[in-house]
DNA sequence: ATGCTGACTACTG
DNA sequence: CCAGTAGCCAGCA
């Protein structure tokens, strides 16, 4: 695993319960500007087995795993689980309303970051 | 080494 | 809302 991939993994493991960010996002918090893809590549690849990673969402709102698969019904439970409502229909909407959702990082948790 | 692919995104038409 | 395009670049054949 790179350096810039564990940048992304600490990062993600301070996203709070009921926030979510988008890969972009992500990437930016972790220094690496434009690397959206990478954030991605990154949750595919690497064990997320004790990280939220079902709190990292498209810039959009939609899931990045393809519509109905198990891994979108999965990830698609968990948040709802923790309170994110899904546009459209509580149950039946396929986008997070990322105004209402996204993490916006306080000076606290910034600084946490950068300790790492 | 080389070429494709894709859990990305902003922009344009 | 949909399609194409340009950046992005780690994996994998």
């Amino acid at each position: 695993m790179t350096h810039a991939q564990q940048q992304i993994l600490t990062v993600l493991a301070w996203v709070p319960d009921g926030r979510v960010v988008s890969y972009g996002q992500l990437a930016d918090l972790a220094g690496l500007p434009g690397r959206a893809r990478l954030v991605g590549r990154t949750l595919r690849t690497q064990d997320t087995e004790q990280l939220p990673w079902h709190r990292v969402v498209a810039a959009d709102g939609r899931l990045g795993l393809p519509q109905g698969s198990p891994g979108w019904l999965e990830q698609r439970q968990r948040l709802l689980a923790e309170g994110i409502f899904f546009k459209g229909n509580p149950l039946g909407g396929n986008r997070v309303a990322m105004a209402q959702y996204q993490w916006q990082p306080d000076l606290a948790a910034m600084l946490m970051l950068f300790e790492q």
